[in-house]
DNA sequence: ATGGATAACGTTAACGTTTTCGTTCACATA
DNA sequence: TATGTGAACGAAAACGTTAACGTTATCCAT
């Protein structure tokens, strides 16, 4: 019933010709007639041949394909970055298996495994928050399988790395907040764990600390679940203090727009009586009222870049089987993009 | 350099017994002894011997992976969609090869051969808006790959489809402005390519014409890009009409803000001057001033029933090669979230 | 003693492709 | 005539796994 898939076996029948002539001829080996190649390439065409990857793979060096694995999918950020990845994989010949560890440090390692099992050639994570060793990602250093960590990395793990500069980051947002006249800048937070918030964290401070300004810890808050609830609530018990603050600088968009929000509420005029900074440019960023100034992260470059690193480590070890794997570590601009909330 | 894997036949070898007896042992058959399957079960888990997918799938009949093709993943509806694929299929063993269409037919004819030359068990696709045939998916007809399509789907083509009643949608969207008291409803609508826009598009005439309200061309707006700006700048033309509209359906919860902030802009008060309602229940529904009243669209579920529905048809087949693709058309609920826009 | 049953393992071919190493034939050169 | 030289193609092995089919050895019933 189901009709078998066209082989070299088919053309070479049909042809009277091997299986290895075909073979050569549609990849141009020089030791084929001209004659013989339009041949097959026209048979080939009509008979709309494709060549069987896994049997390519089986054979060959690499399976051409990519694992990704990621925490999550649904989130501005994260597609973005796999957008910027796959573009660069695909037009460069690289399929993208992409999985998800749903942010748990269980999955992750499964994921390892069953990247390994599919033979990829090659593999690009985003740590979950879980994650604090690296040991299972050792059995891809043992096998030679290039890694490229990006956003959530792990300083100690030896390959590619490809982040933004969150403490900058923070820093400019902070320092814009300081320039645009605030006198008590507040910061809502996100947890300790992910590197990012910390770096975001570092930055206010260090900007605080520049300015001669105070650095307050009752005008930090910290976010467990860094969501837009959290960012109303603590906007909230901020307007509450004794000595309120004037400008905001919230860890992502969505904590922004939730205290951006609280703050309207409360009839405060924004950004007259506060000032608030977002993190991401996601699009919520874009359409709140008034649109909240943020720092821009860009999602699609780190994919784009960490795909690249990532294949250039692939290529460069199938030319020459010595070559080592990178261990640069890639730190992207981020800029801080004013709208009506500053 | 660069470890080898290991193989059956380093199992093989170390017992001092063949791949086949390795193999079998591995799989359970019942002619090998409880002891010989108990020796090269624990060295395969001292040495880590995961299979080699490729070589397992060139042997054997299915690959273990399904293919998906989508427009674009840069948008809350389609990641929403991703996430409930793959956690169906990766709790099922299948892996899935996620690919772009950019929304372009040539594009998606592209993928499909790729994820046909990848030997995917099946394929699920979303199309683009400019595709109208589906000649290039009849290659996968011809070997017998089943297809789901989900969202974007194509009414002749003979498969099983996952959708939601956008003409449903539209109606009750409608209803619900028009029982909280509008009465002259307009509509922001998308263009005439995708169906959804036409469903949710005939959804609103239909209530209208129900409620024995007049059907007042004036009062509807073709958006071109479907984006925020749109929202606005149609919002602000339909303020200016002679007798301006109360309420307003919006094809999109990005056009619905769109709209509510040009609205705000203007210094109506919402939802006492207009109401608004939207379509999808995205973030940004969510944290807009007021909250967005839409139509919560199912992208988890989508997912999740378009992606069972083709593991079922793969394994059905591989049970009984004379299994019939199911073809049927399962149209998910939508339902109202009433919010403070009305 | 012969035949048959059973348990436990091995032989072999196959999946489709690639590549190394021949082979064949025609033709030119010494 | 013998030798060399390309040009154009083919044979065979290999990648790792699986499953149909064979092969033993042992034991029991006739």
């Amino acid at each position: 019933m189901t009709k078998h898939r066209i082989t070299l076996k088919d053309i070479a029948e049909k042809l009277g010709i091997t299986v290895t002539t075909v073979s050569k001829a549609l990849k141009d080996y020089p030791d084929i007639s001209e004659d013989t190649k339009k041949k097959v390439h026209a048979l080939a065409k009509k008979l709309n041949y494709q060549p069987d990857s896994q049997a390519v793979a089986l054979r060959g060096k690499g399976s051409k394909t990519i694992g990704l694995i990621i925490p999550e999918i649904v989130h501005y950020f994260f597609s973005s970055v796999i957008n910027g990845i796959m573009n660069h994989a695909e037009s460069n010949g690289y399929r993208v298996l992409i999985t998800l560890s749903n942010n748990r440090l269980e999955m992750e390692k499964k994921q390892v495994n069953l990247l390994f099992s599919t033979k990829v050639d090659g593999v690009l994570v985003s740590l979950t928050n879980e994650t604090k060793g690296t040991k299972h990602f050792d059995i891809l250093k043992e096998y030679d399988i290039p890694v490229v960590m990006f956003d959530k990395v792990d300083n100690k793990f030896h390959c590619n790395k490809v982040t933004i500069d969150d403490c900058l980051g923070g820093y400019n947002a902070t320092k814009h907040l300081i320039d645009s006249g605030c006198q008590r800048i507040a910061h809502i937070r996100g947890p300790k764990k992910p590197l990012n918030s910390i770096g975001r964290f570092e930055g206010y401070k260090k900007a605080l600390i520049e300015a001669n300004m105070v650095f307050d810890p009752s005008l930090v808050k910290e976010c467990t679940e860094v969501v837009y609830d959290e960012g109303y609530q603590f906007c909230k018990e901020l307007l509450k203090l004794p000595k309120p603050p004037d400008g905001i600088f919230a860890v992502t968009d969505q904590v922004g727009v939730g205290a951006l929000n609280a703050l309207k509420d409360a009839k405060l005029n924004i950004p007259e009586d506060m000032k608030i900074v977002g993190f991401s440019d996601s699009q919520i960023a874009q359409v709140s009222q008034p649109p909240l100034t943020t720092i821009h992260q860009p999602g699609y470059e780190i994919g784009e870049t960490a795909a690249k690193l990532l294949i250039e480590d692939i290529e460069l070890r199938k030319k020459d089987p010595n070559h080592m794997f990178g261990s640069k570590q890639i730190v992207l601009d981020t800029h801080l993009i004013k709208r009506g909330s500053t």
